[in-house]
DNA sequence: GTCTATAGATTGATAGAC
DNA sequence: GTCTATCAATCTATAGAC
């Protein structure tokens, strides 16, 4: 019989992504020692158990989530510095896409926030190393737009391209948690100005 | 007798000095909600007992934790500043004196952003109003000494000095959090360069 | 103010049925 | 792959002696 493996299948993978953005809701929320498996699992219709079939551990539900995070949190990225047709535009679409919009709750960059800091506490090394990785790719395809920026003529980087991307990201978040502290404490034509100070606007 | 009651004031003050140094080591490592009460009174040669009897709860050690940390944080930051003859010598102390040294384990900066992250979740709001308003009191202050390098015609910012300040310090957590990721991934002739765009060096 | 002892709740993870 | 049931460990906090 096929028909059952495949819907059996399909839920499976339902249950992972139910389970990844429980996870992402959750642990924004409470942090990740503050995230309960019982408390994922029951946001996401499912049980601990399923939990534990899918990823294994917590641990792994983390990972699992940073690189899926990573990936999305990067593609928004681009997209945004691409749509917008002059540098203050597309600074402050990238700020506004990440720290605005709480309603819509962009847990994105929140998640991020928290996984980097749980993968450099003592003892995650090989979290760590594999984030820093990622990042490292993540860095060398904004540098790549950033690159295309100069080539523009719009900005003129003091640092290698993607050190610059390093320094516009780790900022973001720096910038971030400024913002949640004292919600509109950073507006927009400060950021703006901050990124484009960074980057070396002509 | 006055003798006693001197010698029991005396230990108590101690006690919460060493409990305070324990929280600080123990949160750096495993952070806020894996720090357990019991680890930080046993490396304080303590019983948790005693971290009661001072604080009232675990969540009250952290916020005079807080306090604590802040008033480090931002006295070292001036006095870096003003030691230093030019500008990048200011901007590379401020950097050196918080990322760079390890051995040493200087928490504080790490503890500092562990905190942040755990005042901004929902549900700690009176924490994260107190901690807003001490950061207001640090960037003011901070703003201060910007606008005396102002005044030397050292830079020349295009935004309001203690906004200005806000932002150092932001981008200050978010590069030690790439340096962290990575150590020695933000090398310090970036950072200076990073830090005096911002600025905006004459 | 600090200790010992312990309560009471919650945690991450496992075993076995389906 | 998912659920039910459950264990052992760990956690924050309290009570009472000193």
């Amino acid at each position: 019989m096929v028909a059952p493996t495949r819907a059996r299948q399909a839920r499976s993978i339902e249950t992972r992504a139910r389970l990844l953005a429980a996870a992402r809701a959750v642990i924004a929320e409470a942090g990740i020692e503050g995230a309960a498996v019982d408390a994922i699992a029951e946001r996401a219709g499912r049980t601990s158990g399923s939990l534990y079939g899918q990823f294994g551990s917590k641990a792994g539900l983390v990972v699992a989530l940073l690189d899926e995070s990573l990936d999305v949190v990067a593609e928004r990225m681009l997209v945004d510095i691409e749509a917008a047709t002059d540098l203050d535009g597309r600074l402050a679409a990238l700020w506004r896409n990440f720290v605005a919009p709480p309603p819509t709750a962009q847990d994105w960059l929140r998640v991020e926030h928290e996984v980097w800091l749980w993968a450099t506490r003592p003892g995650n090394d090989e979290v760590r190393a594999r984030l820093a990785e990622r990042y490292r790719a993540r860095f060398a395809a904004l540098g790549e737009a950033l690159a295309g920026w100069a080539a523009e003529g719009l900005i003129d980087p003091a640092a290698p391209v993607d050190r610059l991307a390093a320094l516009v990201v780790s900022t973001l978040l720096g910038l971030e948690m400024a913002d949640r502290l004292e919600p509109g404490g950073m507006d927009e034509p400060t950021v703006v100005a901050a990124l484009a100070a960074l980057l070396g606007r002509r």
